[in-house]
DNA sequence: TCACTGATCGTCT
DNA sequence: GACGATCAGTGAG
């Protein structure tokens, strides 16, 4: 199977769809040192008038590209550490996306492997947080085009998309019930507590 | 494996 | 001034 980029035509909406549709897309870092390439294997959806979702109160300084059109990146740090990588789901102005939540690497695992001191490959990008540091994310990459190319694109799948299980999102405190979070099942590159991997 | 805790800081109340 | 789409470390079962 050969890896092209994702056109924005293929991305389907809204973000519900698309959260479901990347799992066992490809995502594509490229920085000086090289490429870095993994399989996405779980996913979580943020949709409009979603209370848990960054656009629910608005547009704001911080939330203004979660309202591109779907493809682009939308990237914010919390808990004073991290970096979450989202891509953008609905028609621009609209707000909501997909959280990239894990990566189940298959090119540049040395590179990651600099950023993320050396732990097991199954851990590199286990969890939103690791996987922006693996792949060297942050503000700078807000906003681009991940149907275009550069430094950050969306790839088409590299192997046979497997089983894909459903649940309920981690770690959030509002619509806790809804079941956006989308992975592969039994995969050992998904995050989260055993019950919602299986 | 699970539960709990501290770290850490930008954003919004 | 509180809180958050997390993580690493620790300790108990």
């Amino acid at each position: 199977m050969r890896l092209r980029r994702l056109r924005r035509a293929d991305l389907p909406v809204p973000s519900a769809a698309l959260a479901r549709f990347l799992i066992g897309k490809t995502l594509v870092r490229t920085v000086s040192s090289g490429r870095m390439l993994g399989r996405i294997v779980e996913t979580e959806a943020y949709l409009p008038h979603d209370a848990a979702c960054h656009a629910f109160r608005g547009m704001t300084q911080r939330n203004r590209a979660l309202f591109m059109e779907r493809g682009h990146a939308y990237v914010y740090f919390i808990y004073g550490n991290h970096f979450m990588l989202n891509v953008c789901g609905e028609e621009a102005g609209i707000g909501g996306g997909v959280l990239l939540r894990a990566l189940e690497p298959l090119q540049g695992m040395d590179l990651m492997q600099k950023r993320r001191g050396g732990v097991p490959v199954q851990d590199l990008a286990r969890g939103p947080g690791r996987l922006a540091q693996a792949l060297e994310v942050d503000m700078r990459l807000e906003g681009m085009d991940l149907c275009a190319a550069g430094p950050l694109w969306l790839g088409t799948p590299l192997g046979p998309v497997a089983d894909i299980g459903r649940s309920v999102r981690i770690g959030i405190s509002k619509d806790v019930h809804r079941r956006l979070r989308f992975y592969v099942r039994g995969n050992a590159y998904v995050s989260g507590p055993a019950a919602l991997r299986k």
